[in-house]
DNA sequence: TTGCTTAAGCTACAAATGTAAACTGTACTT
DNA sequence: AAGTACAGTTTACATTTGTAGCTTAAGCAA
């Protein structure tokens, strides 16, 4: 597992980030809870210790007001591409193009997905 | 971690697996161990726990001649492309597109990864 | 044959992860 | 003021993962 920002965030540590990066705002635990509570079923106790170890990792900042507020340290674009180049490093050799390559042949692209590749690799002149 | 055939496959158990698809036959322990003890400095033992422990989830078989020979039961191509499509699920929303966007946003893409893709998306008429 | 080596199988054990309860203090309700 | 409801913190506990030792039996070397 290559090292990194966001190596450490697990699958349910996960859910707790969309969350946030989808928040145009901190939230508190009040509205963390409340929607996690309803999507995942997870007890409160459950999404505190998610906060919890995401604060500790860096990941999440607290930040005191009447309670804390919490918000994304780092952003989903960032995570993302990290996860796409650890996933590359680790069964791609590497090689993006390799990833692609796969996509392709596994009819891992829809129709539209196509389409727009074929948009993004025009030769432009 | 939406579950099939290779969820279950771990980093350490990728190394095994590594090894098992570049070789053209089943492999006995000794040979396995032969290689992962220099290229990641494991102990016997570690490795025969991970060969276990793909075998009992099913990815690895054992073939009983004077001692076992083992030989992995999915393919490289179907665990890559599982893999990737887990992570367009996860945190691409499912779609393809964003995953490749990402790539290319996050300059993820060398210039011999464009130039491939390009040729990949050529419209061909 | 007597050992040595080591495959196979079982056990071990710490760290990480998923999931959650218990406790403590404070803010809000009545 | 007293009670209630949770935020924050600590502790818990099973499973998975990384890493490895111990034991038993069998094959090969001497």
């Amino acid at each position: 597992m290559s090292d990194n920002l966001a190596s450490k965030i697990t699958d349910s540590e996960l859910e707790v980030m969309k969350l946030l990066w989808h928040s145009k705002n901190a939230l508190p635990v009040t509205e963390i809870r409340e929607q996690l509570q309803k999507s995942k079923g997870w007890e409160p106790a459950t999404i505190k210790t998610l906060i919890s170890r995401l604060v500790s990792k860096g990941v999440v900042r607290q930040e005191k007001r009447n309670v804390y507020y919490y918000s994304p340290v780092i952003t989903e674009k960032d995570y993302s591409s990290w996860a796409t180049k650890d996933l590359i490093t680790r069964i791609y050799n590497g090689k993006a193009s390799e990833l692609i390559a796969s996509l392709v042949n596994s009819n891992g692209l829809s129709q539209s997905d196509i389409a727009e590749l074929r948009e993004m690799f025009k030769v432009e002149e």
